[in-house]
RNA sequence: GGCCCGUUCGUCUAUCGGCUAGGACGCCAGGUUUUCAUCCUGGUAAGAGGGGUUCGAUUCCCCUACGGGCUACCA
């Protein structure tokens, strides 16, 4: 048996995808793969003038980045293609007719600028202009003009537009429309206006081609922002018009800036100072993942904006993400985005990462910064030293570099802080002993160094400041002994040398 | 303005009529780490307001307030 649950994605193309795009495109794959059936990515790019170049691709980058990978899509074809609407006029174009003919449908004349006009006249007196039942039939469109007019002015080749006629006085207004996470929600089609399905540059609106496209993908489930949500109807009243068997709708709540008011928009992130993208976009905007995040830590954070399983855990996996989620429990308010939680799931999945997947992301940067490190033994112990000090990949190197450079510059406060009149002899009788060779143990140093102190009169306490400044520059790091074990007795002793030459 | 959706700690949220309203982020305090971070322990803080319904409302209904969305030949 093949199962039927079908969702799309479908982002329209006129920028990078930012971070409510994101977690659409992750609920409609969790539904998709939770229940075995496809994700297909469908571009939305009917609107010419808003289309820019590189967005696409750009999408297409982001998801796979993240780990959401559509089963259909422009560039993973399946049986449902064009992907690309702008691929697709054809298929719109041949549903008009068919609506205008049932009378479900009309051809409109207007010029943008005499709608203009009605726009604004009934602003200044205080009203909202629509187009429909009450001032259609004064209006320049087939319905008052009749047949023969229309015919010559078609003929004529005078631009017109095609409008769904969204209700007239035969049926009740009241229209209503379930939402599987918000129950029903009852509209007056009265109020709404005949929304214009077909555009006079041959190009459908978004919704004329949503419909179809749903349709003739055979979308079962439609899962989108809940900005969507006034134009259910709408959407319901095309799938009637043909007589289709419309999807199952599913309005998600919004996510909003963090601080103010609105919904998070694209300018945010950088007004803020926290990436909305997952990846980066053009020059200057970076993005998740060059910010230091892990794709599962981005995905697990939002998953958890506006949906949770019920239970007290917050950190999962993608496969966890997967078989938890459930549409019944999404959230009904807006989610307002915190950057700083982000960041703590973040965290939380970078100290998850197994041994040797955190070194592998060491030895990269390791590389990116022209050093190699051949000795996996080391490699893991510098890993496991490191691991918890990290909450952003970006770091790192941070971290890392203590075990390939001695520090540039020591820090004046910490010197201040540690260095006494006694600290370069101490530091000598240490880089004295080292030079002696011996075991390396942590636990061996700790007795051998405590040692050296003594002799000189002192605790280990006076020496573990001055040498941590030595061979890392700052009062700050991983273990001291295991620093001098990693580093080697050389290496300890040369930056002792250059730190008193200094 | 009109229409629609929403409203629990500062933030994300649990609660499907009977709780001292739970967890997480953040913040604060303490402990571990002879450093910093991690980690552990504790603390802080909430059901917008007003009416109903009910033996009992955060939970159900209505009103108000507030927030958000939509109101394009944009999606």
């Amino acid at each position: 048996m093949t199962n039927s649950i079908r969702v799309r994605f479908a982002p329209s193309p006129t920028g990078p995808l930012h971070i409510g795009g994101v977690r659409t495109a992750l609920y409609n794959y969790l539904y998709a793969k939770k229940h075995r059936g496809q994700l297909v990515l469908r571009i939305e790019d009917t609107d010419q003038k808003r289309s820019v170049a590189g967005a696409e691709k750009y999408i297409q980058s982001c998801l796979s980045w993240l780990g959401i990978e559509p089963d259909e899509s422009p560039i993973h074809k399946g049986a449902f293609g064009p992907y690309r609407q702008s691929e697709r006029r054809d298929v719109y174009k041949k549903h008009i007719p068919e609506l205008v003919e049932n009378g479900l449908a009309y051809y409109a004349f207007d010029s943008p600028e005499s709608l203009e006009r009605h726009r604004k006249d009934h602003e200044k007196k205080g009203k909202t202009f629509a187009y429909n039942w009450h001032n259609r039939m004064k209006l320049s469109n087939s319905l008052a003009l009749g047949r023969e007019k229309t015919k010559e002015k078609l003929n004529n080749g005078q631009p017109y537009v095609v409008r769904f006629l969204m209700w007239d006085e035969k049926e009740s207004s009241i229209y209503h429309c379930p939402d599987s996470i918000r129950g029903n929600v009852a509209v007056d089609c009265k109020l709404l206006d005949d929304k214009i399905l077909y555009k006079s540059d041959g190009m459908p609106t978004y919704h004329f081609a949503n419909v179809i496209d749903d349709h003739l993908m055979k979308i079962s489930h439609v899962i989108r922002g809940e900005e969507w949500l006034p134009s259910l109807a709408l959407h319901l009243k095309l799938y009637d018009a043909f007589g289709w068997t419309p999807p199952i709708f599913a309005h998600l709540p919004l996510i909003l800036k963090p601080s103010g008011k609105g919904k998070l928009s694209k300018r945010d992130g950088d007004k803020l100072g926290f990436p909305v993208f997952p990846i980066q976009w053009e020059e200057e905007i970076m993005g998740y993942k060059e910010e230091g995040y892990l794709p599962e830590a981005v995905l697990n954070f939002l998953a958890l904006l506006g949906w949770n399983d019920g239970g007290e855990n917050e950190v999962f996996s993608l496969e966890e993400l997967i078989s938890l989620f459930d549409l019944e429990r999404v959230h009904h308010a807006g989610a307002r985005f915190d950057p700083e939680k982000n960041k703590w799931f973040n965290q939380q999945h970078i100290q998850r990462l197994s041994p040797s997947d955190f070194s592998g992301l060491c030895k990269a940067v390791i590389e990116n910064h022209g050093f190699t490190i051949n000795d996996e033994k080391k490699l893991k112990s510098i890993g496991l030293m490191i691991q918890p000090r990290v909450v952003l990949t970006t770091e790192l190197w941070r971290e890392l570099k203590h075990f390939f450079v001695g520090p540039k510059s020591y820090d004046e406060k910490a010197l201040q802080k540690v260095w006494k009149e006694k600290t370069p002899s101490l530091l000598l009788a240490v880089a004295d002993m080292l030079s002696r060779g011996g075991e390396m143990s942590p636990e061996k140093l700790k007795s051998v160094l405590t040692r050296v102190a003594e002799e000189a009169g002192m605790g280990i306490g006076a020496l573990m400041g001055p040498l941590r400044v030595v061979l890392v520059g700052a009062l700050s790091g991983p273990d001291l002994f295991s620093i001098i074990n990693t580093l080697g007795a050389e290496e300890v002793t040369e930056r002792i040398h250059s730190a008193l030459k200094r």
